[in-house]
DNA sequence: AGTTGCTTTGAAATCGTTTGCGTTACAACA
DNA sequence: TGTTGTAACGCAAACGATTTCAAAGCAACT
């Protein structure tokens, strides 16, 4: 039942407990011999450092806490997925902290903070200020993903929405659609709101007739009747940005149930390039915003930012782009 | 820079460290008026017990470290979300470990072991029988989800599988379906193997005249190819009933791409009821596998572990149910 | 006043590592 | 042979908590 020590891999080997330590630490002066007899002894015994007794005194434990927010769309689950493999890679640990339910402890930040996680990489939603003036304090690293904040004193990653929202526009445009919609959800993330500003911006600019700003969607089992609504309003729209896949995917199915074919009668555009949307019975034409490409920008800024703590501050804008496929209409030649 | 220690809380509020300790473990007597004058000082001084100085003494780390394995398929995306939101709920951590990508570690259990982790939780496929015995010595307990393995000495927790095979086969046979096929994925699990088992044998036992007995995927890109080919073999099939509903909503797009109409041509159905199977376009009946039942039922598992460590093994298995949309023959009347 | 039993308290040991520092051993050089 | 520089090594001090133990305080008894 109990673990064996540095302790007990000493006096079996016959050695100090220092040797043992620097037997496994690369950079440490040890008779090559004497390593290779520690390490041996070591395996035999089955020793394993305690990973908790070094954080304490190195005060680096190799954990990284991600707060993570809804999870329900696909690319949240590509996103955590990536993150993971990549972090095992590098030799580190990851901590999943919901920031919904925050359980006993008062949210995902303050249990990286207990865990003293080496940095805290937030992806939900909304962050709050008192665990972030916290984290700060103590000099644990925060990185942002998912939106840029110009105020707070934190490396931020967020995808180039303006530009989605631009290359949305001007295809929509270009295939001759003049009554767009933009369909985003109801809690509308910061993402959301670039995205729409930048496309009605573009529509605005070229003079097109009517817009209808935007729809919005309640939650993800209501998409296809608030989709279902905003297709049979008023005003008919000839084409629909969504703010994700997902939306975009309920559109779809609404507009079918409709008897509105697509693209014919309603384009579709997407945001987020997930799996399903490449499907045969979808084609979702969409911006296609690479998850590896977020998780690297991520995990880099996290390095240099562990490297040099002083570093000045990044803001990275992720690229994305047009991916055109069946829901919207050819350009024509 | 430097994190407020319970020894500056204790000089500051001028009174011992005991008296800190003591002001935050719930059990130990202090005098009250102490205790609320030692949390005030606490809260205003910004300290936070550290979890990894506790766990050295205590050795409890609070940490659960979950093996994941695939996490392409949606249902595993579920299960992780779910699992995450219900360990955070009973104030643990979840260390998410890739089975695959081991990095510099020698994969997720060792993982666990180094960090102290009070359990480990395996989903993946595979589970290295070396790290499964290393558990075992020092008493860290191991609960296998996915599978029942009957050998080891570790608590299990599955799907009723079995019982979904029937149901499946039952299904298909109630609806005059003949010439079955099992379409499974080319990683061969002891899940899909018990699927398929339960289904071959109920339809064996009924008499149909032909069964393919099963076709095998071999990748999530090629699921589509798979299932073209399957469907287009030489002694075509009138039901696929599939490993899981990520493979049947591909045979669906398959049979639809070959112009066979499910399901009076080709009744599907899959494993899991995972959200997109309930979406217009498919509708796919399928076996509904409740996932918060399957995590709660290992948090248990876990719970019931840890206040013993010497119960006996646990081996449950989750009941599943028939949930039938249109991608199967009415039963008729 | 003496005894008993309970609560409150702080000193000190402990958990399993890493690492700074001083010593020793040894090879290389003058 | 004497000196010096370097590598190897072990002691002991952290790291930041929890918890045991014994002492002290206090109230309620006899």
């Amino acid at each position: 039942m109990k673990r064996v020590t540095i302790r007990e891999v000493a006096e079996t080997a016959g050695v100090s407990i220092s040797a043992v330590s620097r037997a496994f630490s690369e950079g440490s002066s040890l008779a090559p011999e004497k390593r290779i007899r520690v390490r041996e002894v070591a395996e035999r015994l089955g020793y394993r450092p305690s990973s908790i007794a070094r954080g304490l005194v190195t005060s680096r434990t190799n954990c990284v806490t991600l707060v993570t927010g809804d999870m329900s769309d696909p690319f949240d689950a590509m996103f955590l997925e990536e993150m993971a493999e990549a972090l095992s890679e590098r030799g580190k640990r990851l901590i999943v902290a919901p920031a919904s339910k925050q359980g006993p402890q008062r949210g995902g930040m303050f249990q990286a903070l207990d865990d003293r996680s080496d940095v805290v990489i937030v992806a939900a939603g909304t962050m709050p200020l008192d665990a972030s003036d916290a984290c700060a304090r103590v000099g644990l690293p925060v990185i942002l993903a998912g939106r840029i904040l110009e105020s707070a004193g934190i490396d931020c990653v967020a995808a180039d929405n303006e530009e989605g929202g631009r290359l949305a526009a001007q295809l929509l445009l270009r295939t001759g659609c003049r009554h767009p919609v933009y369909f985003g959800s109801a809690k509308r993330s910061m993402a959301d709101r670039e995205r729409q500003e930048s496309f009605s911006r573009i529509f605005r600019n070229s003079g097109a007739e009517i817009i209808v700003e935007h729809a919005i969607a309640r939650s993800m089992e209501t998409i296809f009747d608030d989709a279902t609504l905003m297709l049979s309003g008023r005003t008919q729209p000839d084409s629909v940005f969504c703010a994700t896949d997902r939306l975009a995917l309920g559109v779809i199915e609404a507009a079918r149930a409709l008897g509105l074919s697509v693209p014919e009668q309603v384009s579709v555009i997407g945001f987020n390039n997930i799996p399903a949307s490449a499907w045969r019975s979808y084609r979702l034409t969409t911006i296609d915003y690479p998850v590896s490409m977020v998780v690297k920008a991520i995990l880099d800024t996290m390095d240099q930012r562990l490297a040099n703590p002083a570093r000045k501050l990044q803001r990275k804008r992720i690229p994305v782009s047009l991916l055109i496929r069946d829901t919207t209409r050819s350009l024509g030649q």
